[in-house]
RNA sequence: GGCCGGGUAGCUCAGUUGGUAGAGCAGGGGACUGAAAAUCCCCGUGUCGGGGGUUCAACUCCCUCCCCGGCCA
């Protein structure tokens, strides 16, 4: 028995698929995805339902207020703890460097230092500073490329040893999994569609009780996708429409990023869920 | 039927005194090793409505036809 993983764009019915097949085989579900794990951002996230979660068990979700953090290594994590429990178990979702994560491994390098990175992240032009201590990676960032560069210097100021060596000294064993890309030929009409259900379903509403009870707009998961616009819409005036139609654009440039990191990964889109449960669960 | 506007990229439109065209929006490709719904890079050949003419050269000027809108009959 190995993982199954149910992936590919936003609004494809990764969700689904996943519920039906779980239920079939009475396992776990694992959310990989890199918002679910915020209590309270429940629409805007297309977070499993109460209904669903009585349905089949869910892992990963619900795990951190807005302000703490979650990265790739507790995703992974959580992922394993769920494995080591025998069961089988479905992996789903759509952030597809999690599922590098999970399937390739991470390099052994010290997590990310809040305090240095703010101090790293002031500095005028990181990517000379880069240049020096970790030429390599500095070759192979753009000098744009700030959130790399700052993590390139975090980590060589941590460790004394340029992040692109330890990317050298590891070799990745693939994890054996089945992995099923779900995609959806007019995906984004659908994804133009659902933001309007999550509008009626209270989207607004979910952000501005948010921004009630104290989360900062300024927040990761705060400046994610529709939050980042309909924060906007209630604290700059926005028009709601402006705000609808910047979440639909976004979260189809979205699902195009999703698409080239997943080919990236060699994975194709298709492939049937229900053969690729048969395989991964006997 | 007559007059006036329009017909240029998927959409809305620019296009100076003729030198085979460019913005916005949309769309697409790529990178990615503890921030990833983040961060960053790249991508515009289109019968300039059709045909003919003038010219070394026409999206641009002339003729003609077609289509869309408005006004007048």
């Amino acid at each position: 028995m190995k993982p199954l993983v149910i992936t590919g764009p936003t609004a494809a019915g990764k969700s689904a698929g996943a519920l039906a097949i779980a239920e079939e085989y009475g396992a776990t579900i694992v959310a990989m995805d890199a918002m679910t794990v915020y209590r309270g951002m429940d629409i805007g996230t297309a977070k499993p339902t109460p209904e669903d979660r009585r349905r089949v068990p869910h892992r990963g979700l619900d795990l951190r207020k807005p302000t703490e953090s979650f990265a790739a290594v507790d995703f992974v994590a959580v992922a394993e703890a769920a494995l080591a429990e025998g069961g089988p178990v479905v992996m789903c979702g759509g952030t597809p460097f999690y599922l590098r994560a999970f399937l390739d491994g991470l390099v052994p390098a010290p997590p990310a230092d809040a305090a240095l990175r703010a101090e790293l992240s002031a500095l005028e032009d990181p990517w000379t500073r880069l240049q020096a201590v970790d030429p390599v990676l500095a070759a192979r960032l753009h000098p744009n490329d700030r959130v790399r560069i700052v993590r390139g210097l975090e980590v060589h100021a941590l460790t004394g040893t340029p992040l692109s060596a330890l990317h050298a000294s590891d070799q990745p064993v693939r994890r054996d999994c089945e992995v099923v890309w779900v995609d959806h030929p007019s995906l984004n009409e659908r994804i133009d569609a659902r933001v309007l259900g999550m509008i009626d379903a209270g989207y607004v509403q979910e952000v501005a009780g948010l921004l009630e009870s104290g989360v900062p707009r300024d927040c990761k998961p705060m400046l994610s996708l529709g939050y980042k616009h309909l924060a906007a819409h209630l604290l700059d005036g926005v028009a709601i429409e402006e705000a609808v139609r910047l979440t639909q654009r976004d979260s189809r440039t979205f699902a195009r990023k999703q698409r080239t990191f997943l080919r990236g990964l060699g994975f194709l889109p298709g492939g049937s869920v229900a053969e690729a449960a048969a395989r991964a669960f006997g």
